[in-house]
This record gives C-alpha cells, structure tokens and sequence, in this order.
DNA sequence: GCGGCATTTGACCGTTTGGTCAAATTTATA
DNA sequence: TATAAATTTGACCAAACGGTCAAATGCCGC
C-alpha cells in the first residue's frame, strides 16, 4: 500500500542505476578509461549482471549520451521564450549555466564526447544541432536588422555561449584551486552567472556607446 | 659536414619524435585510451624504445603536459604588453585564439587535463596560475576603478577567456559539422577571432551607452 | 502452487596492455 | 683500434579488461 505507483519495474530501476553509476565513471576516467568492473561496482551489481542490461559498454556510454543529450534540449528551449535579445540570451545563459551546475558530470561526459569528434552524437550534430542553429541564427539575424543587436555571427555567439557555460562544470576543479581548493559558493556561481550574462549581452548590444549614433559612412 | 650544428643529441631527437606522437595519441584518445604501442608506432619506433626514454606511460604524459604548459605561458604573457584594457585584452585573447587554431591537439590535451581535476598540473595551479590571475586580476581592479571597466570580477572575466578561446581547439569538429563538415577557414577563423575580441570588449566596457553617464544615485 | 520467464551471479576466457629483459648493435672516448 | 657507454629491439610476462555462460534464484500469471 506504500508502493502502488513506485512499483517501477526492476529492469527499469536496475537500468536507472547503473547508467547514473556510469555517467560519474564516465565521467572520472574517459570512454577508455572506464571499467565495466567499476560501473558495476558503483552500482551496486555484479558485473555480469550489468552485462545482463546493456551488453556492450558502448551501449551504455550511448545510454548515458542520450541522458545529458535531453537535459542539452531542455537548456536550449529556454532560447525561445522571449523575443528580445536582452531576455532570451539571459534566459538561455541562465539555463546552461544551472545546468553546467546542477549536473556537473552529465555536462564534461557531453565536453568530452564533442572533444573527441562526437562518435556518438554525429547524428544529433548533423540534424538536431544543425537545425536548432539554423533556426536560432535567423531570429539573431532578425535582431541585427532590427538594430536590437550589432552585426555578428550568430553562430560565434552561440560557441562563446556554450564555452563560457560549460566551463563552469568542465574547470570547476581549476576554479576551486584559484579559491584555496574551495569550490564556487552559491554565491560565487550567481554572481558569476550574472556576470556572464551581462557582458554577453552588452557585448552584443548595438553601440549606442563611444558615438552617439551610427554614421552614414 | 652537411651537420654540424644540427647533430642534435640522438636522446633529445627521439625524445622530440616521441612527445610529438604521444601528443596526438593522447589527444585522440585520452590518458587511458592511449597505448605506448600506438605511440611508438606513430613515432616510428619499437614499443621498448619508447620505455627506454620514457619509463612509464605517466612520464610520457607529463612531458607533454609540460609543453603544453610552456606555450600556455607565452600566450598568456601578452596580456601585459600594453596599459590599455582594450589593447592588453585583444592581444591576450588574440593570442589564446592562435593557440587553439596553431596547436589544437595541445589545446586538447591541456582541457583534458583541467577536467580531470589536474592530476599532473595541479602544482602549477596553486603556483604559478594562482600568481597569474591575483596579479593580472588586480591590474583589472586598477582599469576598473579608473573607470575603464565596468565594476566585474576578473577571475569570471579570464574563465570566459579560458572557455572561449579553447573551444575554438575543442569543438573543432563540431563546428565543421555545423559548416557541413568543412572545418573553418582561415577567413572564418579570423572573422571569430574579431568577433571574439570585439564582444568580451564592449562586453565589460564602461556603460557609456543607454545612459550617457552614470548617476550618483 | 506450478510452469515459464526474467533476473542474478560466480567462474571463466581470450585479448590487450604497460612494462621488462637480455642480447645485439651503434656511438663516443682515448 | 680497444673499451666502455648509450641505444636498439624482439621476445616475453603478469595484470587488467570486456564479455560469456550456465546454473541458480526470484517473480508473476494462471
């Protein structure tokens, strides 16, 4: 009676386990690195058993890609809810930045795997990817000749974004080094992530600044 | 006759051929996927070769950290060549994009080694980075309180930098995938570096801009 | 409570890997 | 040219690894 809807099935319970166990080994050693012997053992299972759900460990690194995968589209959907610059891009930077955050090992599984040429995800590249820049690139562009934007490469922009975003979990080992081995407070990380925000979007702001207005030249 | 300066020591030669093989094994496979039989094959030696001059795989490893480490220093000394904010931070962050573009496998290698929390690096870390950054963070202060520069924290200023320009070495791949495969020009490289540069200036630039000065409120 | 299916698990195996070694060969020294 | 030191190299080894397998156990519908 305590458990009519948490009676998941085992398969998919035992799954859940051992693909959270794998992404922080993933996570630690590289692809290579890994040992099947050490998911398991994090897991809480004997190896065989691990084998039993997911026979080959690439099947489990895709598993464990395709994990980080849908928190990646959740982030990048945030883009859309709102048609200024100032507030999509801070909305958008926010979300990757609490996602860098939050889940600090999904996020360098995702690093590493782009680092070495996205085996895995080529197909997410070519399609998904490719679209969801396509697209976001015409709303930037539509900006520019609105004057709500300077002339840039939208795409530029998007790599500055997902650089600065995703160094928060890739470097927050360096970033503890530079605070006395302490890692960034939540403090630490809201005032960063305020700051990222700000100087992406007055870098990107029309210059309104050292000259008045535009000349005709 | 035809070498008398270039008799270079047999030791440092192959030493040369080695670290330089190790550095694209290493790169495309990480730490644990690298095998000393893959890298001596590409340096053109037996397998017991290599372990005569590099006594374990962590030495290899080291050694071509170390190289690393040596361009990553240059790059960073022309941060102080000149007084001025925009000056000082377009060659800095010029410099750092010619790294990434020049030698993308140490690039690789060296975000590799940040994401695995350092565990050859850490003691430049705590010396000589740490030293880097309070110094060049308080020369930021002195731009900021001559109002040079908006009110930041300059360490979140230098990791935005960091990120940046090493994803230009990084995601060299997924960029290509964006550009239908083909990797960026020269042209486009120069084009990112521009945008790079103009963005993270006018990004921490003094605001100058929607209110022509700031008030004393 | 029985029959069938899913799950569990210890033992095992072939391969790969980092590293060793001793013998051969080359190079430097006098 | 004699001798010592440095370098080269094929053969070898123990450990670690991904994956298999068959027997045992648990679970669920009827």
């Amino acid at each position: 009676m305590d458990k009519p809807l948490v009676k998941i099935s085992i398969r998919a319970e035992n799954q859940r386990a051992i693909v959270e166990a794998a992404e922080a080994v993933f996570a630690e050693a590289g692809f290579k690195g890994a040992t099947t012997a050490a998911i398991a053992a994090k897991a809480g299972v004997p190896k065989a058993n691990l084998h039993y759900y997911f026979s080959t460990k690439e099947d489990l690194y895709r598993a464990v890609v395709e994990r980080v995968l849908t928190a990646w589209l959740a982030a990048a959907s945030s883009f859309d809810e709102s048609d200024d610059p100032r507030e999509a891009l801070a909305r958008y930077i926010g979300a990757k930045m609490d996602l860098a955050r939050s889940m600090p090992l999904s996020s360098r599984i995702w690093a590493t795997e782009i680092m070495r040429g996205a085996p895995v995800i080529q197909d997410f590249l070519d399609t998904t990817l490719a679209q969801w820049v396509e697209q976001r690139s015409r709303i930037v562009r539509r900006w520019i000749a609105d004057g709500r934007v300077r002339p840039i490469e939208p795409k530029y922009l998007f790599y500055m974004i997902w650089a600065t975003t995703q160094q928060y979990a890739n470097a927050a080992h360096e970033m503890a080094s530079l605070e006395n081995g302490r890692p960034l407070t939540d403090e630490q990380f809201e005032a960063a992530k305020k700051q990222v925000i700000e100087t992406i979007i007055a870098g990107v702001a029309p210059q309104t600044g050292r000259r008045a207005s535009p000349s005709q030249t």
